[in-house]
DNA sequence: AAAATAAATGAGAATAATTCTCATTTTACT
DNA sequence: AGTAAAATGAGAATTATTCTCATTTATTTT
């Protein structure tokens, strides 16, 4: 039997990481995530290849989070809702990016926009409850 | 001449300097703009105010650029521009933020939303002239 | 007004996310 | 197979930010 890939690339392992959740992981999430496939990948190699991909353009940093880059491969257009308690990054479908601005905004600078970002931020579900029973008023 | 405040707090020396400016600085920015006044000013001070001053929510964080963290005074909810080339980063007052999906989105969530943060990205004018004259087509 | 207490600051050490270096391994090319 | 190019691992280096602690400045008490 022929076993080609023995240790075929650790790259698209990342990239498929990141495309089969919807997490916005940041690269040491990723990199835990791989852990199991790929127990012996280099964070290292996380970062140069996160840098690479957004770089390339296959996937967007969508938020820097307490500090930390959080990375997402779906780089439709989409609204994100940050969670300041447990730093959970989740997308918003219900919402629409207002892309329509980006004319205006064009004109009114005289630049080049290439992108549009609408961020929401507070207290996810779960973690707004867990406020509530702790302190209840 | 009774001279109170030889040395009076920086504190608000601080606040005065991002409320004087519109160019979201950073701490090490802020910091360097404090020079000329308070030549004695320590980047520890900048940092720790800045910190006390999110949190009692007089001014904002609007983005991290590069890694960095950039401050605003301005706590109305207003649009931004960052320009990539030189991490400037500017109001838009030409574009509304839309403040009304934050009940869309609680409801969607289940949550609580706070913020809503709405982000051009792209190149300022002087850079995209500047790229322009540099590499022609 | 002096003494005592509390808050703010400076200097530099500590922390932590990210990047870099370089030796080694893996892949692509002939 | 043999060689050149690209990718990776390990850990050092970098850097923005936070922390510690001694000192200074402000506030309260007597």
């Amino acid at each position: 039997m022929e076993q080609r890939c023995k240790q075929f690339r650790k790259r698209s392992a990342i990239l498929s990481c990141l495309r089969a959740t919807d997490t916005h992981p940041s690269a040491e999430m990723v990199h835990e995530m791989l852990q199991a496939e790929h127990p012996d990948i280099s964070l290292a190699t996380v970062y140069r290849n996160l840098a690479l991909f957004k770089q390339q353009g296959l996937i967007q940093s969508v938020a820097t989070v307490n500090g930390i880059e959080r990375f997402d491969a779906n780089i439709e257009p989409h609204v994100h809702f940050i969670c300041t308690d447990c730093t959970a990054v989740m997308d918003l479908p219900q919402v629409q990016v207002p892309q329509e601005l980006c004319g205006t905004v064009q004109n009114a600078t005289g630049g080049v926009v290439s992108e549009c970002q609408l961020t929401f931020t507070g207290q996810c579900q779960a973690c707004s409850q867990a406020k509530k029973a702790h302190d209840p008023w």
